[in-house]
DNA sequence: TCTGAAACTGCCAGGAG
DNA sequence: CTCCTGGCAGTTTCAGA
């Protein structure tokens, strides 16, 4: 959307409204812009999530599990869950050999003791970020 | 980005550059356009994801839950999960009080078995989309 | 290459603290 | 009185053909 369409919205004229938005990404609240994509038109066909439990919850196991992941492209996201030494990823795959391969990775990775997959069949909602001021 | 920025990036002059992203929208690989926002700066303290069992996998059941949760603004994401029955859905809530209402919400909804709450108390890693070109 | 439009920058005015 | 915020005008850059 171009500065003057949102101006317009918002019953504004385009400067103040350029310098709300400059304000806003200054203090974080917006992070950045993306470009939504369909995931299928490049070839990536699975989406699954992962419960990965780990054998021990000491703060040095657990940077060392997120640090491998973070490097693993096909994790987009690892979230450390409340009641000790639990993770949950959401990954990516080309196909389902590509998605038993990553599990399989996962399951014989150090220090991880339990893997159970969550395979995706539909998503029937899938909105990204927060409410608008609910 | 303007467009000129993502030719420079590329290695392209901007008109050719310019067609391939409008090829690339109309055959719908980009979805759209959006900002990436700061939760806790718009007061989305929590986030929060919930394994849901139903108590019947029938269609019309599981397409009730889908509408209801559809119509939850604090539900950001709903996937239905591969071995019968089960949604993963991805929350948002104001403060902890919000969220025990909202997974209360959840269990005392129609069909709904079980809930079992997965709360974030960390996220090392938070891609959206998929690789680019892995 | 060219034209209209949009992004951006000063400067000024009004209102609230 | 000062600061914050919105509007106006001019320049530069970009989108689109």
């Amino acid at each position: 959307m171009t500065n003057v369409e949102l101006a317009r919205r918002v019953g504004l004229s385009a400067p103040p409204c350029l310098r709300r938005v400059r304000r806003l990404e200054e203090a974080g609240v917006i992070r950045g812009y993306h470009a939504e994509v369909e995931p299928a038109a490049l070839g990536w066909e699975v989406t699954f999530f992962a419960l990965v439990g780990l054998e021990s919850q000491k703060e040095s196991v657990l940077r060392a599990f997120e640090a491998m992941v973070a490097a693993w492209p096909e994790v987009r996201e690892c979230h450390m869950i409340r009641g000790g030494g639990d993770f949950l990823l959401r990954l990516v795959a080309r196909d389902t050999a590509h998605e038993n391969a990553l599990t399989a990775r996962l399951t014989s990775a150090p220090s991880v003791s339990r893997v159970q997959t969550l395979q995706t069949i539909r998503t029937s909602k899938d909105l990204a970020g927060v409410p608008a001021e609910g």
